[in-house]
DNA sequence: TTGTAAGCGTTATCAG
DNA sequence: CTGATAACGCTTACAA
């Protein structure tokens, strides 16, 4: 920045503010300033930018897993409304677990991010000391969490779980099945959702119904062996995560199982394929995109503009019947 | 730093150094500062410490897209190599467009990250400027280029192409289409190796087997739909992209077509999908962990261990020959 | 509108 | 092994 000073014939504060604020600057001044920074292929140094001016313009996102293509709608929506603000985006994986997740919380406090994007919502004590002394907006994701650390942006996965249960009891199937990862928070939501629809509609349920499965297309290969070994005469099965309802269909398909007739199958996220195979899947559209969109904004909104906006977004979703049930 | 050096009753120093380099402290007065530390629920600040030891420990990550889920192996390898190393990711899309990567650049170089991989391997002279000033390793990701810019860990996607059609070729198909996505430098270099098979294998190339189509599941759609207007005794269609040949079988499965018999189908990415429709279609193992993987290492070699590392990894490919053809 | 001085929180360097 | 001092490159606050 000295030599670009040097060159432009003004001071480094000068050059400093042509470049953060334009039009504090004479237009000629600027001009000059700008003609020697291209010259000499001069980079603005924001590490030592936002150590002076106390502000950074990294925004830090935590996902459970970066291998689950469900959150690349997140990211991709995050990124698109930080980069027009000129912000950027830190990534980490926490696995859904909270000393994982504490280390990362506790990196990216290090970095000074400007605020922070949590897809889970369960977090350690220390985390939440953390989170809270660093005095920087935090946007919740993955779940509706009952207590929030700060800002909330998702829908609600019991809520899903339940209005998807009661939408198969109301088309008549009186022997479901639930399929769910294990070791999953948000999974765990899920079954309670279940659980309470069941009741609601009047269903008694059944242990052998209930079954964890591995990620990925085989988990439905292993929901429907479960299924036939234990409760074969389950009429509808309730994937709930990931493209097990996928890998469900398949495997009917392969075993010559009629779907919906023998099972209807029923799938909590509605990828792209869902709409693909035959029959296509019902499924629930889950708004990942805004979640990603929000989350941002909310995050904008405080830092740059130091509003304070709604605390929670709870922002639904919508069940997509389709010929699977 | 001031209030944890004055609990532990030592300078600034010698928390600096018990934080950063703990075994050139006595242990006494180590363990005094981690406590004094843990008391006050202290956070190290990486922004200062990058600025004043000019060493960063942030990586940055140029994907053309976030929303493709090929990606997210490399990025969770590139991230599990990065953790224990006390680096962080920071991510960006550049969306195959050479501008948009030129900014991204800049910002990256803006916040001193410590070394860029880039899946793009085209780009601006502005940007090779940029980079090459910058003065930081960089690995280049998404084909082998023929001038790198610094490293490359890739597969090349002529190669790999060119081995697939002449797998094709081999198993005795005679009329090959090929169906790819439009506007992607990939995309083109996998018509140079398909061309480049075609005429190894004696066949003469026809212009109406060639067909651009959409992303996602549709874009198989389109290039059956094509195939039947423009071309249709083709006997088999290399699908060069995403999930396209999965879209493809879908049509044909719809159509009543029989796959391999009436029109043979092959991928390129071997999806997880790939391996569960009926048929299983025949793809290429891409090494898209693995690319990740040594992206990482190679940077931290040259930032942390400050070798030089081999300037350029070729990670090849495999064929792996499904029920589809 | 521009410049001066002080300081952001850390580490490199050198002395003790 | 520890400490004093001067950076790192920028911005804030104030003065001109």
């Amino acid at each position: 920045m000295h030599e670009v000073a040097e060159l432009a014939g003004v001071s480094r504060m000068t050059v400093s503010r042509a470049l953060n604020h334009p039009e504090k600057v004479k237009e000629k001044v600027r001009l000059r300033v700008f003609e020697a920074v291209s010259q000499l292929g001069y980079v603005h140094n924001h590490l030592a930018r936002s150590l002076s001016s106390n502000r950074s313009n990294v925004i830090g996102l935590v996902l459970p897993s970066l291998e689950n293509s469900i959150f690349s709608q997140t990211v991709k929506a995050i990124s698109d409304v930080l980069r027009p603000a000129g912000f950027h985006l830190m990534l980490a994986e926490a696995t859904d677990d909270a000393k994982v997740e504490e280390a990362v919380i506790a990196a990216f406090i290090s970095q000074r991010v400007a605020g922070l994007v949590l897809h889970g919502t369960q977090h350690s004590p220390a985390s939440i000391r953390m989170l809270k002394g660093a005095n920087i907006p935090v946007v919740e994701n993955g779940d509706i969490p009952t207590e929030p650390i700060d800002m909330v942006a998702s829908y609600s996965n019991r809520a899903a779980s339940r209005a998807m249960t009661l939408h198969l009891a109301r088309l008549g199937y009186k022997k479901i099945a639930f399929a769910s990862l294990a070791n999953n928070p948000r999974a765990a939501e899920r079954q309670i959702g279940f659980l309470e629809a069941l009741e609601e509609a009047g269903h008694k349920p059944d242990p052998r119904r209930m079954v964890a499965v591995s990620r990925g297309f085989v988990g439905g290969t292993e929901a429907i062996a479960h299924i036939e070994q234990s409760a074969p005469d389950t009429d509808a099965v309730f994937c709930a995560g990931d493209v097990i309802a996928v890998g469900a269909l398949l495997e009917c398909n392969r075993r010559g199982w009629d779907v919906p007739g023998r099972l209807a199958i029923a799938s909590y996220d509605d990828l792209e394929l869902m709409r693909h195979v035959n029959p296509p899947i019902t499924a629930l559209r889950l708004p990942r995109h805004e979640i990603g969109r929000r989350s941002a904004e909310m995050l904008l909104a405080r830092i740059v503009d130091r509003e304070l906006p709604a605390r929670s977004a709870d922002l639904g979703f919508e069940i997509l019947q389709r010929g699977s049930t």
